[in-house]
DNA sequence: CGCCAAGTTGATTGGCATCAAGAAATGTGG
DNA sequence: CCACATTTCTTGATGCCAATCAACTTGGCG
């Protein structure tokens, strides 16, 4: 597809375990089934429905809930080289939906082709794992983010996480990043009403921390920036724990 | 220990799967290190250190980040029948700490011990990893009400989801429970100040619709509760996903 | 009995939502 | 390629929810 044939998510779980050329392969296998998905199409995951994953190869996806009186609380962002339902997959329970960001191609995973990877190499069904923790690490943190950080630290640190997740996969840097998110978006994954994202941004742009626009996001002044979000990116990177293996 | 031998996780996994004499003993073999903690000793579960994790048998914990500021946000209460740092055993992912509410009683339970039953009885395993995806979808769950409700719909939501998770191990009923949190602990759960959590309770409590007092949570009017925080418990109960098993 | 944690209540402030209205960007069909 | 429609973004004005500050009360406990 790409001049190497090197996925995202290969080159995610590669920083983290160097993977044998034989489990490189099996990586490879999983990406057989490709599809596409426009914006507008939710993907619905609805539990019952089917019990495929995804792992995302192109393009931003978001999992969210809707509440009943209709405001949306996203829950995350899946950028390339993230999965998608692989909760669903193991165990029968989904309860979020994804929605694309923008026009996406992932590859569908069945449940009996990712167990027999796994049952094949463990190592990669560890980095796999690795992955999922990672995942719910993020949560975690975009939680505490909601209970006990201002608007301010809060966008700060959503943009910094990003842009080291962004990092891991080749697409950003500490200049900056292409991001296609609309600030209802950020509005709606930071728990903050449209109107006071774009206060909050312009704030930022002012202070000279981080400029927001026209789908790029650019790092004006990463220290400070970092300084004003609290933001400690252990809980993304874990460098070491795998590498042991 | 109690009259029956039945510990509080068994009963919960008893609600989804109908386990079996042999998978009975091997849950039984689990609770064998039995310890206790007192409240102030935190269970230091950082990472690094131990890797085994606990079946809570009596008292409650909470697991917490600290902010580099200070302040503190509780990610979930543990109850009787709970996994203490079930994830740090299978990764090497402990990225929030543990502190006893009350002094507590809890089965040590080392990686490899869980593994062997595991690969003894896969049912079980199954029941086990629901109840970890269960705990997942708690984490979410907040996650929403921190980003989309206000401070009255939240508490109404966290003390239902809190009498829910006790039903299911006999602790609790549509009546009420016992609840030995103070007001700091919610505060610190839901993201408000201590001061504003009494101002809701006093008005949930005045509006005739739950009480909290003395240790006790009653609920003075269910259904009006259930309304005023939209609360759908879907996400807990799950019945019938494991029951096809 | 006196101490300390936990709970209670009032007064004041401030962060963020909401309402409103317009400007810019993006898309669409003729 | 233009006219028009629909998002997306932007900025101001106003109000409310919840934080903060400051006392005071209550209850448990050595």
């Amino acid at each position: 597809m790409h001049e190497n044939d090197e996925s995202p998510l290969t080159r995610k779980l590669a920083a983290f375990v160097a993977l044998s050329d034989a489990e490189l392969s099996v990586l490879e296998r999983l990406h057989q089934r490709r599809r596409s998905f426009k914006v507008g199409t939710d993907l619905v995951h609805q539990g019952q429905s089917d019990r495929a994953a995804y792992i995302l190869s192109e393009g931003w996806v978001c999992s969210y809930k809707i509440q009943p009186d209709g405001t949306r609380q996203i829950v995350d962002f899946q950028i390339p080289g993230d999965f998608l339902g692989l909760r669903s997959v193991l165990l029968r329970t989904s309860d979020h939906s994804f929605e694309p960001v923008v026009d996406i191609r992932a590859a569908e995973v069945l449940a009996a082709d990712l167990l027999e990877a796994f049952a094949q190499t463990p190592r990669l069904a560890t980095a796999i794992l690795w992955a999922a923790s990672r995942d719910e690490a993020m949560v975690v943190e975009h939680l505490v983010g909601l209970g006990r950080r201002d608007a301010d630290a809060r966008m700060a640190h959503f943009l910094l996480e990003l842009g080291s997740r962004l990092a891991l996969v080749g697409m950003g840097g500490r200049a900056g990043y292409d991001c296609p998110l609309t600030q209802y978006h950020l509005a709606d994954a930071l728990g903050l009403s449209a109107v006071h994202v774009n206060r909050v941004l312009r704030q930022l742009r002012e202070r000279g921390l981080v400029t927001f626009r026209n789908g790029r996001v650019t790092f004006d002044d990463y220290a400070a920036l970092i300084d004003l979000a609290d933001f400690d990116p252990a809980y993304l990177d874990q460098s070491g724990p795998l590498l042991k293996w």
